[in-house]
DNA sequence: AACTATTTATAAGA
DNA sequence: TTCTTATAAATAGTT
């Protein structure tokens, strides 16, 4: 929810660490108050810094929620917790689910698996597989234009005796060098 | 956060408490889960749902966390307490200051308080102006052919009875009425 | 403390 | 319940 992604992992810089708790304790605390206004429920929120202070949300008060805490039977207790174990294999589980998707996708885009394919997915494939052709081919004279270019380069800035020795080995590609260069910058002794 | 923004108040119908309740009891825990591992800090939630159902949330211990709380000096805790008092009026100063800034806005578009503006924001306001009368000419057109089509609509569905004793009283309205009509949705009689 | 580009949460609907 | 989607809200990085 910011200018980037973050990873769920400690935040090691101890300055963006206490700015991040500053940040997202006030955001705790106001999801806390509001659900315990919309839904009319009992919640109380218990925090300690990473430098040790304490923050405290209760809706009513604390004390009275600490001792409904109390007095639930043990049990009903950890049936309803929720650690981060619950919520990893939750996560693990929609990642799952998020990579069948993507995998599926690339089948599609690779023409296999089409069987259960009807009529408008198949065209918007097909657009789709025409425009990343074009792209390709877009970006495949931009990387020759760019060779070219260097070659160019070297061509200017070599020295004759490079060049002659280089001809002498490899005829061929010194001719397209040629070919391919603006005559001005074709030097003069290489056309001898 | 949703379709429609809505009003943080108790909701009323049963149902759709108990779904958002669902819904924001796991967004609760997910953002102490974050916190808790992006902060390196200790976190307990206690939630009793609007049927009396426990949830609750604890990076670490609960019993462990709660005793730390317990062992918290009681004027440590008054003093780090964030009430529903507490939320409501940050959220009362920022609408304070909100209101404060639409005013000035509103001032500068009437053309005051304008000593402390500059080139661009003029040039900008200047621009906004001008865009606004279009809109608001563009309008009083419409408006003004809704109430040209009306009127000739009605010179072409009256009694000429009707029509011809209009005339005896507001000739000039008449004739402009029939100055702005088609001439073939001028009843005949009328030109007589 | 403010800003703002992005990500995330979620209200409503299916 | 679960999924989808349009929209509101939170917030990461920046100033």
């Amino acid at each position: 929810m910011g200018r980037a992604k973050i990873e769920i992992k400690r935040i090691d810089n101890a300055t963006s660490r206490q700015v991040t708790f500053s940040k997202r304790r006030n955001g705790l605390l106001k999801k806390a108050y509001e659900l315990s206004v919309l839904c009319d429920a009992d919640i109380a929120v218990i925090m300690f810094s990473p430098t040790g202070k304490l923050f405290e949300y209760a809706n009513s008060s604390m004390k009275e929620i600490l001792d409904r805490y109390h007095s639930c039977p043990p049990e009903q207790r950890e049936k309803r917790k929720f650690d981060n174990t619950d919520y990893l294999s939750k996560e693990a589980k929609r990642l799952r689910h998020e990579v069948e998707l993507a995998k599926q996708e690339n089948r599609h885009l690779s023409g296999e698996d089409l069987n259960a394919v009807q009529m408008p997915e198949l065209d918007g494939l097909e657009l789709k597989l025409e425009d990343a052709l074009r792209k390709i081919r877009f970006r495949k004279r931009e990387v020759m234009q760019m060779e070219i270019d260097r070659l160019q380069q070297k061509v200017w800035t070599s020295s004759p005796q490079f060049l002659l020795a280089w001809r002498s080995c490899h005829p061929a590609v010194v001719q397209i060098i040629i070919f391919c260069s603006h005559p001005a910058f074709v030097p003069k002794f290489i056309l001898q």
